[in-house]
This record gives structure tokens, C-alpha cells and sequence, in this order.
DNA sequence: CCTACATCCTCTAGCGACTAGAGGTGCAAG
DNA sequence: CTTGCACCTCTAGTCGCTAGAGGATGTAGG
């Protein structure tokens, strides 16, 4: 068993050095073992669940989310509902997002056409903040 | 002049209470006179200047941008270059994360429609987390 | 005038998920 | 043996608030 540095560890998973020792701190990792010089050593077992907690924050989840899905991996003879519904809340969420984002963009557009690259008193982009009236779409 | 109290601007500008008092601390609203019970007192000018204020931070800008979008409005006879600029930015950022939350809706989808709803061995939203090499798009 | 109650005041600490930096130790190559 | 990088722990900072403690003020009713 050769070991793996937390650089090495940090390399393989795509998780930054920094990042793997918080990981640890909350309890999102086990520990692992230690060399003589105090230096942490990996396990591939620690490169996968690395990976999977890297994987699961691109995908937005929260580290409370991250630990229920990492103790439902633990276990594989659990029911999978639990996993479902976690992606099917952060799913709703994404799209929740999008919708919001879209409408912003909207407006954004508007503002920035409307500029007329001229002086602050006829500038569309302060003139919108200031007045939410002048919004086209009442999204928010 | 009637005095308005910081629950009347909160109410009228859509910023919570304890929020008004964070924006003068950080130097965003400039420090309103006071009662002589040392209760603040605002003015019109300055509800208008949190309502500025909540309307950029509903559009994503972030504290930084509104402090130089304020100045700007604060000096009407600056070009309007600066204000431009923010706000392209901002739809630049806006835009993006459209684009990845698109991408990560793609790929909670497949993982919430391959769920069997049976055990976790056999969990799709658990595997894909496990082994991004399961994803249809390669996005991140 | 007194009391009740809402609202106001300041101050400190906490949130999530890291990130940065100080100050020190381990280890491998030349 | 020294150079220099990677590692260690610990604390504090980031952003934009939010919560709570502990106390003062303002207002309406009796």
C-alpha cells in the first residue's frame, strides 16, 4: 500500500488542499491515518468519496444534502427515496433559479440597450434602479 | 417635515430593519440625524436610496457595484461609461450561470429519472454522484 | 400619571463553505 | 547538508446579512 499525500489525494479528486482538511474538520471525511511525521495518508476509498462530494457540490448540494447522500452510499441496502427526493428538491431549485435568472436578464438587456452612452442623467441603467416602475416585467 | 423612523423606511423600501442599519454601518446610506432620543430619523431622499439599493441587489449586483452605481447617481453629470459597464458585466455573470444551471438541470434529470426507487445499490442519483464518468454531458 | 407594549438602540456572534496567512515541521533531491 | 517544496495547526477573514442579548424610547389606553 503505497501512500497517498494529501497534494496527491487533492490532485486526484479535484478537491483543493484547503478544502480536503475542512472536509475532515466537519466530519465529512473520516480521518485517516497518519505517517510518522504527523502527514496525513489516503486511501483510494478517500479519493472516490472526494470525487463524489466534488461532484455533488458542482451540482449545487449543500454539505448537509452531501451528508445524508455520503451515509446513504455507506449503506446500499437502504431504500433510495431519501436520495430521489434530495435530488428532486435541488432539481426544483435549479429551475427555480433559472426562471429567476431569466427574468433578471431581461431586465439587464433592457438596461443596457437603453444606455445611450451619454451622461448619467439620461443613463437607463441608474434610472431603472431607481424607479422599479420603469421595469417591463413585474418579476420580482 | 415629518420624521420617518427606520421601521416606516424599512417599509417603505422593501429592506428589513436590522438591514438599513448594516448598509449605514458599511458606509452604503449615509448616517441619518436623530431624535433626541437618539432614534434615527430619515428622509425621503434616503427611502428612494434604499429602494436603489434593493433593486440592484435583486438583480445580482453585488455590494462593491452598488457603492459605484450610487456615486454615480450621486453626480449626475459623470458618464454614464462606469454604469455601463457594471451592468454588462452583470449580464455577462447572469448569463453563465444560466448556461451551467441549464447544464446541471440536464444531468439532475437523468439522475432523478433513472432512480428505480429501490435500493441504493441500484440508485442512479448515487451512482452518477460516485462516477461523474456517468454523465451524458461532460459540463464541468 | 402610570403601565403595557411595540419599536427602537448598540453590541456581539453566527451562518455557509470555504480561503488566506502566520509560523513551524517533514522530506526528498542535489 | 542545505535548499526548497509540501505538509502541519491555528486563527481570522470573506460576503451579506441575521439572530439574540440587554436595555432605552415612544405611544396608546386607563
Amino acid at each position: 500500500m503505497k501512500k497517498i499525500t494529501i497534494g496527491e489525494a487533492a490532485r486526484r479528486s479535484g478537491v483543493k488542499v484547503p478544502t480536503v482538511r475542512y472536509y475532515e474538520s466537519i466530519g465529512l471525511l473520516a480521518a485517516p491515518s497518519r505517517s510518522e511525521g504527523n502527514q496525513r495518508s489516503f486511501e483510494p476509498a478517500d479519493i472516490s468519496r472526494l470525487t463524489f462530494i466534488r461532484h455533488a457540490r458542482e451540482l449545487g448540494f449543500e454539505i448537509e444534502a452531501i451528508r445524508t447522500l455520503l451515509t446513504l452510499q455507506d449503506d446500499p441496502h437502504q431504500s433510495c427515496a431519501s436520495a430521489d427526493a434530495i435530488a428532486k428538491a435541488r432539481l426544483v431549485e435549479v429551475e427555480q433559479r433559472i426562471r429567476s435568472l431569466m427574468a433578471l436578464k431581461a431586465e439587464l438587456e433592457t438596461m443596457v440597450e437603453g444606455c445611450g452612452h451619454g451622461r448619467v442623467d439620461q443613463c437607463r441603467v441608474i434610472e431603472v434602479l431607481a424607479d422599479h416602475g420603469q421595469c417591463t416585467r413585474p418579476h420580482h
